[in-house]
RNA sequence: UCCUCAGUAGCUCAGUUGGUUAGAGCACCUGACUGUUAAUCAGGGGGUCCUAGGUUCAAGUCCUAGCUGGGGAGCCA
């Protein structure tokens, strides 16, 4: 009997009774008395599992004891609908092969809950969790949608390198990249590493964005994002942040900050609609066991529209409120986390984008306003995750941009690719940049973004 | 990196003023039960009390240092 093996989510939809099918999967739950059992199978394709029953008294008791939480099995039988309550259609087994045992002595997951932190430690089994599949099947729906929805929108996924010799960009610290043998390094003269000798020839690194790259793509093909690994070598200890991260920068030539806003919302909106489409079960489930409030906020977000504001007009909000505040709020110093939770959470209980922060506290490559104060910047600031977008319009004049670079102090020389897109052809344009797994943690209502990547890195941590 | 809380059974935790043989629930194992669904009921096994020092007649409990984890902050996406 060689029965076409079939997806849990299909056989679950199925209305085809009485028909041979083929299962396989891991073993969720199994309850049995003499007469009968019951084994609940998962293989991934949906939250839910798939009821098998086992007549005991025609079934091998020696094989049924291998069949325990965690054991992989093929079931091979007839789909029927369910004579219990609690599901339409089970599987009443003919035949069950047993790949793979989970002995419950040692296997750690076992059908009770079990939290977060601990799964964390078992990151190499903590797919096969309910809660696990639903946060990987959410991630990989909304990569899938991010590149539709640019591929729908007349933009080219751009691969910016992994591997770069800028360090201009000040995005934090980095990882460096190097064949050097680390216990004897070769000096030149001076006493410094000699990076001649290195495999690029000169000092390298892991990239802290592929913004800069994209620039140059944005300046020929229009409409570019980029969608890849990024790395930050900062000791930060915190549920918002890793060591290597996805992120997602789209970079639109002939866009002013007002066109990368709408960009933005538009974008975030349509991610969120389409989780809200596309992955009900198990945002469901996610609603029911972690967070009462995450579909209506979901779809608070996308039917709203978001609040937009100066960074001065959010200073003086901040200083009119009634709210003490442990940093002091005043022109000229960045939004803390307490202030952009105010202004977010209890102010205007919505997403806010800010603008025109001071020049002094934003990147050497933000177009500066005629003010001489302020650069057009914008963050889109998130209910419980703080900022989830962080981007600007492009200074594309070439002189203004050199003396930003001048009075920061970054080396002009190693920049001359970039400041090139200034000097021929330059056009305003504007780009953003979206921390994949901030998305995540929005669009799954988790806390902690080690639960939102399969893998996380993070400082001390690199396990598994 | 700073502040703060925690680390006791596979998991989640309790453990009194420092005192004799360290407990519970769940999980696991055995048995009972004619369709269960976080099954139920009865019984059973299971401990490097994070590590290293120290105080004391006596330390899971007090002190010091370290390690690991959570929360908050900074840096940011």
């Amino acid at each position: 009997m060689d029965i076409k093996r079939s997806f849990v989510k299909q056989l679950l939809q199925s209305t085809e009774f009485n028909k041979p099918v083929n299962v396989k999967g891991w073993v969720r739950t199994k309850r049995d008395n003499k007469q009968i059992a019951f084994v609940a199978i998962n293989d991934g394709s949906t939250i839910n599992n798939i009821q098998v029953v086992i007549d005991m008294t025609s079934f091998d008791e020696n094989k049924f004891k291998l069949i325990t939480t965690g054991s992989s099995l093929s079931v091979t039988g007839t789909l029927v609908q369910s004579m219990g309550k609690g599901q339409t259609v089970e599987i009443q087994a003919k035949e069950v092969e047993i790949y793979g045992t989970a002995d419950p002595e040692t296997y750690p997951l076992q059908k009770k809950g079990h939290t977060l932190e601990f799964l964390r430690e078992i990151a190499h089994l903590r797919f096969r969790t309910n809660t696990f599949g639903a946060i990987f099947r959410i991630r990989h729906a909304m990569a899938f949608a991010i590149h539709k929805y640019f591929n729908d929108h007349g933009f080219y996924y751009l691969h910016t390198p992994i591997v770069t010799g800028s360090d201009a960009e000040g995005a934090g610290e980095m990882f460096h990249v190097t064949t050097l043998d680390m216990h004897k390094l070769p000096k030149s003269e001076d006493g410094k590493i000699d990076f001649s000798q290195d495999f690029f020839g000169r000092e390298t690194n892991l990239t802290v964005s592929g913004q800069l790259e994209a620039e140059l793509g944005a300046t020929a093909l229009s409409n570019v994002y980029t969608f890849g690994p990024t790395f930050r070598a900062e000791n930060s200890n915190t549920p918002r942040h890793l060591a290597e991260f996805w992120m997602i920068e789209p970079e639109m030539a002939f866009y002013d900050i007002t066109d990368d806003m709408d960009l933005a919302e538009d974008f975030l909106k349509y991610l969120i609609s389409y989780a809200l489409e596309n992955c009900k079960d198990d945002l469901e489930f996610l609603n029911n066991m972690y967070d009462k409030e995450l579909i209506e906020r979901l779809n608070f977000v996308v039917n709203n529209k978001f609040e937009r504001i100066d960074y001065t007009d959010a200073i003086n909000i901040l200083t009119q409120s009634d709210q003490k505040f442990e940093y002091p709020v005043k022109w000229g110093s960045d939004l803390q986390s307490e202030h952009e939770r105010y202004l977010v959470e209890k102010y205007y209980k919505k997403p806010v984008m800010v603008t025109n922060y001071p020049k002094e506290i934003k990147a050497f490559y933000m177009k500066q306003n005629e003010d001489g104060k302020t650069v057009r910047a914008m963050d889109v600031l998130f209910p419980r995750i703080g900022e989830i977008i962080g981007g600007s319009q492009r200074e594309e004049v070439y002189d203004k941009l050199v003396t930003r670079i001048k009075e920061m102090g970054i080396p002009e020389k190693e920049m001359w690719w970039y400041l090139e897109t200034r000097k021929f052809g330059t056009v305003p344009h504007s780009g953003f940049g979206l921390g994949f797994e901030r998305l995540i943690l929005f669009v799954t209502g988790m806390l902690n973004i080690r639960d939102v990547i399969p893998f996380p890195r993070t400082p001390k941590n690199a396990e598994f």
